[in-house]
DNA sequence: GTGTTATATTTAGCTTGCTAAATATATGTC
DNA sequence: GACATATATTTAGCAAGCTAAATATAACAC
């Protein structure tokens, strides 16, 4: 499109997440989970028998989304849906004892990740890196 | 999954990539384009009449893929293909007068979407920004 | 209680991605 | 020329996203 610093700026930050995703998403596999199922479990790690709606809010994605990660996830055994009591229209999400036992693994690929990420990169870096990141956050929103 | 600067730096990258995605999204859905799209169309406007294979190249994305977004596009009017005369084997990729079109708003949708990102980041900071994206990019490959 | 409005979830249908497998055509070898 | 291998593309099937529309239940007003 054209070639200034800003430019470059907006490209590199869409490549280094996507190459970042297919990564993680690979490293994942082995778990049997796809990427950004494990942000749906690490909601649940903090405490389950949360609603869909509070998944929506976490994950920041739409409702349809959700039902279709939560019917991926039921599926290959790591949570249930069971229908609130007081009010049938909200479903609750528990994990179950296989979804308990991914805590641990997938905190380590996180941590592979971003060490792989950030390896080169010193702790001085890192803290401009965060404050920028922190700041482009506040200009999208 | 814990709460040091590493983490936060690799959630950052994730969410101000997908807000980014879905500020754009948005953006391009008023020409009638989804999000992607306009990086194939770049593609073209250097010069069109190119196969697929030299799409996946540049888009950094595998075979079927290509096969969708080029499917899509041309149902919209914006390319059409062409079998090679010499290789039956490879389609070429043309722009539509419609396609063509489209260059300048895309680079107009572009520009405003790369001036909020950064509107509050100083052209130093944009240097040593850059430097860390290009960075993280080696990190990865 | 009936009717309206609000909330939670699902369904349908789309695009971007992927992988694995199928298809078609080229090319190189004997 | 026949056969094996390589290359370009497509198909099928899956997941993450989305929007728009449907469904079910709650809650509120009269």
């Amino acid at each position: 499109m054209n070639d200034n610093v800003d430019c470059d700026i907006r490209q590199s930050l869409d490549k280094v997440s996507s190459q970042m995703r297919r990564d993680y998403s690979e490293s994942l596999r082995e778990l049997k989970l796809y990427v950004g199922q494990d942000n749906l479990l690490a909601r649940l790690w903090q405490g389950d028998g949360i609603t869909q709606m509070q998944l929506c809010e976490h994950l920041k994605c739409e409702p349809p989304t959700v039902t279709n990660m939560v019917k991926s996830l039921e599926q290959n055994g790591f949570i249930y849906r069971k229908r609130d009591e007081k009010d049938a229209r909200v479903m609750r999400i528990y994990l179950t004892d296989e979804g308990k036992k991914l805590e641990d693994p997938v905190d380590f690929k996180w941590k592979q990740q971003q060490e792989k990420l950030l390896h080169s990169i010193s702790p001085e870096e890192r803290l401009i890196l965060r404050d920028l990141m922190k700041r482009m956050e506040k200009n999208l929103s």
